[in-house]
DNA sequence: TTGAAAGCGCTAACAG
DNA sequence: CTGTTAGCGCTTTCAA
């Protein structure tokens, strides 16, 4: 039992393949009883109509690709969680690429989808990734890309993040409300949209508030973790001790934690300002 | 600047669509200027091979499938990582799909896998999949599959665990060590391979040290976080309360904890048996 | 309502 | 070394 294809069906019903591919898509212009016949004898022979082949034709592969830098924290795992539901819910097919923060891998995956092979991108760009030429062209080629997570503010495209401002505001509000006097910000990045945001969210938060705003307190991880570690340790020690710390990432909360018992320094209270803990992945719009 | 074809980059340099082909492939057969020259019109005309032609052709998508009951918990997560990273090394990519436990959907998943869309499966089984047609039918077609974490004992396939016996056996022996009396076994389902090697393992190590096996002892865990909380807490009750746990699943380990807080017990030694905690990803080996 | 024919873009014999 | 030819399997005009 070989692969079955449209022209065996045809052969089999004496009829056309051009009737047995219509009747398979339900064509308005075929009869019922041919519909019966084709659908009866597809079953039957176990008919799978080739990805390729269609995707030749029709320039549609029904694929969208998921471009994010890693899997490791639980925010993108719960995005590809969402992505992949509605993508099957709308029969759509999900590619994973991860770039493990390269900008060289980033731009190479976008490249690549040019060829046919996705119909459309959700793409939360890298940390290093600082024009977006890529993206354009990608765009330019007619392939729609939506940015989620992580945007890069120069690109004209949909995108999806919380509300960054808002949330480092509150954040920053919050431990105000609580005492706190002196308020560190973990951040992630400079160059990110994202860590900008919430950089001003936090600054406009204290200056409402009366309090000064301190460069020394706001502090770039990177993605070293060995770095930051000392950061956090330099930033925690007795002389100016922050009471209060808003936390950019998840990795990053657990450091202060290590680095508190290490010194034997009581836990400041800590904020963590998370991705999109409360993520609704937005329905997907399938091409017109 | 519309999509590049081979046919045009042949016209412009007077060769033939063959030769083009040739060249980009980097044959044997074609000289180095002809390959030259082919390279540096194809980078400037941003020359990009269309997927579905050549995969039409030649059969192949350099595609693989994930199929996972879900990415929520870290272990598949990890898994997606591991995967993604070997597949990019080599010119693979990776769709993912989630079969949310449900085995209509692994086998609606699994039958579209006979279009060509993917040269090969990694799957991991839903816990309620019971027997295996649509395994065997894509191995039928030629479809190579792997099973890892959760597999199926009654097909022919190579499959990717743990040794779920030694762990569980290992982990019981522990306990015994820690002079605990009354050792409990949180199980997640009876039909997998994985619980009954783990069931398995625990029995024999009892054995072995002389404790009889008490059926109450062990606890099937479902999908159902308030049954599994209510169990749980029968479990925990003082009259026959064990004092050491085996738990199967990372979830069942937090369950404990809530019930004993609640309950102000004590809590029990506990020694929780992770799927793939150390999961060194095999790397692939692309079709022959 | 059905069929014939052409072609999506690329590759692989088979010649030369 | 390069060209010619013939498809891969499906969809889609255009005719009937």
């Amino acid at each position: 039992m070989e692969k079955v294809t449209i022209k065996q069906l045809a052969k089999k019903l004496n009829l056309s393949a051009s009737t047995i591919s219509r009747a398979l898509q339900d064509s308005h212009q075929i009869s019922r009883e041919t519909k019966q016949k084709v659908l009866e004898l597809a079953a039957e022979l176990n008919f799978v109509p080739n990805y390729h082949a269609s995707g030749l034709r029709k320039k549609v592969s029904r694929t969208i690709a998921v471009v994010i830098p890693e899997v490791a924290d639980s925010f993108f795992a719960q995005a590809i969680n969402g992505i992949e539901a509605v993508a099957q819910e709308q029969g759509f097919h999900v590619l994973i690429y991860l770039t493990h923060e390269s900008f060289l891998k980033e731009q190479a995956i976008l490249k690549e989808f040019q060829n046919g092979r996705v119909d459309g991108v959700l793409l939360s760009i890298t940390a290093e990734t600082a024009h977006s030429q890529h993206i354009r062209e990608l765009l330019t080629r007619g392939i729609p890309l939506v940015m989620f997570d992580r945007v890069c503010e120069e690109t004209a495209v949909t995108k999806i993040t919380t509300n960054d401002f808002a949330s480092s505001y509150a954040a920053t509000k919050h431990l105000i409300a609580c005492h706190c006097k002196r308020i560190a910000l973990l951040s992630a990045s400079n160059s990110l949209a994202m860590s900008t945001n919430r950089l001003q969210g936090y600054k406009k938060a204290l200056q409402e508030q009366g309090f000064s705003f301190q460069p020394a307190d706001v502090i770039a991880c990177s993605k070293d973790e060995a770095d930051n570690y000392s950061l956090i340790k330099a930033l925690l020690a007795p002389p100016r001790r922050p009471d209060g710390i808003i936390a950019t990432v998840e990795k990053q909360a657990t450091l202060v934690y290590q680095v508190c018992q290490e010194l034997h320094l009581p836990i400041p209270r800590e904020v963590p300002v998370d991705g999109f803990s409360n993520l609704q992945p937005e329905p997907f719009h399938s091409p017109p």
